[in-house]
DNA sequence: AGGTTATACCTAGGAGTCCTAGGAATGCCA
DNA sequence: TGGCATTCCTAGGACTCCTAGGTATAACCT
């Protein structure tokens, strides 16, 4: 009898692939271990549950995007950047469709582990970064952060939902929703707090 | 012995319930049958499967997210208007996360029962509706409409999953991002087609 | 009212899932 | 070579989805 060689990160990556490839709901502690040719039993030495499975394929996929994102923006400023960072983001969800989704998960995400990742504080300064060439600063920056990571988000989650109509490409909107992002973050309206017009 | 009084209707209702309550992964055929103090087998009579019942609550989130937006909207233009239809939308899903959570469902809808449900075709006549003060054509018209869905949907879903964290609170940005994207629709970019530099 | 029909709801059960408990095999290191 | 920690197993309980086939009830029709 030859042992499989499991480890944690085995079977998130299992699970990962598993993911993409026949949907997050269809990642269960069986099926993974069919993949590993392994009896589910075999994998809760590595892994506490299925809910903890789920949680370590959502930071496993925050870490990937991260990385990708940051080889697409370095070295780049200002609009090239935001595009590059824009681009990285949208491939992600587009490549990995199933990992994607387990990012949107309500977070019950164990602590502990989460705080090793460094993919979500990463991707945060990623960002701030990126805007740094726009002159923004607090807390309009934070806002503008928000409303970037928004839309990146809310565009591919559609997207994947099925959410746009066939009549124009989603190619087309997602350029143009880009240009209007850049400008946007160009004129970045002040704030109207006690403005009563 | 005292018939229930089932129909299509009252199970997805019992099953939104208890999406909103417990959320949408545990709503089960056995859940469902419990909270309406039947046997699941009988659920079946009504429901074809699991799969058809979350679609079910997809749609009848869709519909009701829809009127509420209308009712909101109703007289209102320009800011005014985007402001009525942004806050609606995030009410609903902050009132009604289970629901809302099922809209984001990868479409695998019965079709003949989406073709009956009047919200998302409603849903998209009102955001143009909506935009028809900020004197945008086609395509502009249709790309602008994508890229405020995209935002809606992705800051209350990055809200929902803990996307945010605790520096600024999350209401301050939502109002700052609908400022900006009213701004946005005043001033839209033009296209940059062809546009070398 | 009584009989007929449609259907709402039931019981029974198979297959698959998550997870635990405890045992056997394997690789490592003295 | 022997001891030990760990990996992986078998066995099994509780729960889930869903089907098949039977019973009870409501609605309709004469």
């Amino acid at each position: 009898m030859v042992r499989a060689g499991l480890t944690a990160e085995r079977v998130t990556i299992a699970g990962a692939e598993l993911a993409d490839e026949v949907g997050l709901d269809q990642v269960t502690m069986s099926q993974v271990a069919r993949r590993l040719g392994v009896k589910d039993a075999s994998l809760y030495t590595h892994v506490r549950s299925l809910e903890d499975l789920r949680g370590r394929i959502a930071l496993l996929a925050a870490d990937e995007k991260t990385i990708r994102i940051a080889e697409a923006t370095a070295g780049r400023a200002g609009r090239d950047a935001l595009v590059a960072f824009a681009n990285a983001w949208r491939e992600y969800a587009h490549r990995h469709p199933g990992r994607y989704m387990a990012t949107q998960t309500p977070i019950q995400i164990d602590p502990e582990l989460a705080a090793k990742a460094p993919g979500p504080r990463r991707a945060v300064e990623l960002t701030y970064g990126m805007l740094r060439g726009y002159g923004l600063t607090e807390p309009d920056l934070t806002d503008a952060v928000r409303l970037l990571r928004s839309t990146f988000h809310g565009f591919v989650a559609l997207e994947a939902a099925g959410g746009f109509a066939h009549k124009r490409s989603p190619q087309h909107s997602w350029v143009r929703a880009l240009d209007a992002l850049h400008t946007l973050l160009e004129h970045w309206p002040p704030s109207r707090e006690g403005d009563s017009s």
